[in-house]
DNA sequence: CGCCGAGTTGAACTGAATCAAGAAACGTGG
DNA sequence: CCACGTTTCTTGATTCAGTTCAACTCGGCG
């Protein structure tokens, strides 16, 4: 996986579409920096893009009853993260779309995205490779809550982001697996343990 | 929501299209009935189709390492269900559909399914709203997974199928939930007495 | 140098799992 | 329609994974 690859370039490997043309519809969207810290989504929000990161690192999350972050996913250089049932069903967001690095992101403008598709059927085949990605990704995850333990989910989520797990600090990494930042370190300390022991 | 309803007047509902144009569609595709206990899909096997149920319950269920059941979906009357991943990108699938109940199925071939779109705009609409809703599903699930005690889960269950719940043994919800039916036994008991306490 | 946030460690606690036993409900065949 | 065996549900005792709270370490960084 390339690092640092603009928007255009990716599509232009993924979308059987003249690269003109991707250049043109790519350039009709904004491409703002976002500083560490800065939300592009807030919860009672409604989401109107999709962000596609060029460079830096997102979190998608919610804050529940009890004032708890629990991180859906990450967004490092090449991921797309949106909340698709607020921008597709238009209604107002639970979760938090936040920069965790200086970052350069593409607003990608929904009502726009799926416009396309009536004059580029190759973008609705992209567009339905990115939901059927998605929906990969969440039902796994749904089955790794249900089937795994701390320590085995960890292991996954290091297979999933190798380059995040370096990134972020092990609170965020706790907060995506649903245990407290304690507990991820006695996983690793074990972990360490039982790997030096072989 | 109405119960019973055969696929082609659920799509002349949600899709549309000439309702003959519908029914030939509809036509066109197997219609079977499945006893209570037989599978519509295997471990290790390939989905070829979206199921959609007219009569009776389906699960959609993991297995994991320790040969423990995990039900990641139901699927009464009018739901669709189908291992997507497997489906989309032809890989085995790790899940199992079976039938809860005697059941009648509409087996929805993908491939036809998705080539349907290049007669019908319409149809491809509708089945990027099945996706988002997919999407939805799934997403609230792990939201859920990550936020909420069992019995929270629990309450959230009875909204989202309140038929289901009383059509299946409490295993089968337990392991819905992610927890054993003892703890669920429990979870039952403690907010049956919450609830005459007040 | 001293502060500060992140990570670690320890001890007590808690929600849920496990194991085991008994009670209730269920359906199947006589 | 009853009787039987099986499955499901409940309850109790114990164990365990993970939480909570608190103290301490460590590595930057002003």
């Amino acid at each position: 996986m390339l690092n640092n690859l603009r928007l255009a370039d990716y599509l232009i490997a993924h979308v059987p579409i003249d690269p003109d043309i991707i250049r043109q519809i790519v350039d009709s969207q904004k491409t703002a920096p976002v500083s560490k810290g800065e939300y592009l989504l807030m919860q009672g929000e409604i989401c109107r893009h999709s962000f596609f990161v060029e460079k830096g690192l997102l979190r998608y999350y919610s804050i529940d009853s009890k004032g708890k972050e629990h991180i859906l996913q990450f967004a490092p250089e090449n991921w797309f993260v949106v909340d698709r049932e607020s921008a597709y069903f238009g209604k107002p967001s639970q979760y938090f779309i936040q920069a965790l690095e200086d970052s350069t992101v593409v607003m990608l403008d929904e009502q726009f995205i799926s416009e396309l598709g009536a004059s580029y059927p190759a973008f609705t085949a992209f567009n339905n490779k990115l939901l059927h990605n998605h929906i990969r990704h969440l039902q796994n995850r749904v089955n790794q809550l249900l089937s795994f333990t701390a320590g085995e989910r960890y292991l996954q989520f290091i297979e999933l982001y190798p380059d995040v797990l370096l990134r972020v600090p092990q609170t965020m990494v706790a907060s995506y697996l649903g245990i407290t930042p304690e507990s991820l370190s006695r996983v690793r300390k074990e972990l360490s343990q039982k790997h030096s022991a072989q």
